[in-house]
DNA sequence: CCTACCGATCGGTAGG
DNA sequence: CCTACCGATCGGTAGG
């Protein structure tokens, strides 16, 4: 089995999903099709099929990448930074940005299923609250540092501020794809500064 | 030409359109098929299209009945109260009530359709821009009243606040529907308060 | 409002 | 990875 024809089709494999991924930001993880991405990718649907069997393992595939693309954009910069409130504003700095300045058509993917799968049933509803989960826990465990640290209030409840911050996020979303609000990401760094009770940055 | 048959028509109508928002509440106003509002309602295809003609007017008139459901509910409750921080307040109360008691089965159909269709172009989006736009624009109009009845601080912006409000309550559909959390609506409740400056109100 | 039908596209399979 | 094909369903129309 030579070792180039396998790399190529981790290359293919790849580049579906890639393609998924943009699609799925802007129509949804439903609006993909098989037959689109055939098309768009040059190949046959049985080609695009047979790297993983059907559509919904298609879509969790999609919804991996996606999840890795925030990684990368969101959590990776501010890993370096101090855990606590230094980190927090850094998180802040890097999911607005990440929203102002997306990488996919449609903006936050995460954001966009997150309001097409929340009333659904199935492995994609389940894989979805774990990707989210993930992410709420570790937004938890830092404002939970930063109380520790005296850097936040003893009464602010973490899973409120986590929650707000969340919707903040995504609201991001429908401002600048919806209204065209253009200072969409800056009205939601503000606020989530506010949520931090850091009143005027800037 | 028979008085009954016209009112049959108006209820039959508005039978499917109550079965397609609540069917679009959780698959999306894409999700929506002739052919399942047909089996739903145990009427042929025809007869469901019929009363349209395409189903992107299907989708219109969905979104025009969402638009009443969520005025009624969230609006026509506070319209007797005065002008100003006091209408904000009910406002905080009836939107978080409408999302914590949803009608319809997917929660807020509005927040849904605008994740859906943001990225998207089209009547649909067009219709939707409109709908929420002059919901927000409901928004800032109470909050600058309250700036002036110096009940919130002059320094406050109101576009900024009212794009918080949105996105906090907007963020109740993912929060109680993905992750099931229970204390969404108090959530979303608390950080609306507090972008309203009302610290501990319970 | 119905039956009967249209072409297009859906996800997916067989066989190579 | 392909061609060729499957049954099901899509939105929609003709004619009554």
């Amino acid at each position: 089995m030579p070792r180039r024809s396998a790399l190529e089709a981790a290359g293919t494999r790849d580049a579906i999903i890639r393609r998924a991924a943009d699609i799925g930001s802007v129509e949804g993880l439903e609006g993909i099709t098989i037959g689109r991405l055939a098309t768009d990718l040059e190949m046959s649907k049985a080609g695009v099929i047979g790297h993983f069997g059907t559509k919904e393992e298609l879509q969790l595939a999609t919804l991996e990448l996606a999840a890795e693309l925030f990684v990368e954009q969101v959590w990776k910069p501010v890993e370096d930074l101090r855990p606590g409130l230094e980190r927090l504003l850094g998180i802040c700095e890097a999911w607005t940005r990440y929203a102002d300045e997306p990488i996919l058509s449609g903006g936050c993917f995460i954001a966009a299923v997150s309001f097409e799968f929340d009333g659904r049933a199935g492995r994609v509803h389940d894989a979805l609250k774990q990707v989210v989960g993930r992410w709420r826990k570790t937004l938890v465990r830092e404002i939970s540092v930063a109380i520790a640290d005296g850097d936040l209030p003893a009464d602010l409840d973490p899973e409120q501020a986590a929650f707000s911050m969340e919707a903040l996020a995504a609201g991001m979303n429908p401002a600048r794809q919806l209204y065209g609000d253009t200072s969409a990401a800056e009205w939601s760094r503000r606020a989530m500064h506010a949520v931090l009770g850091v009143s005027r940055s800037l």
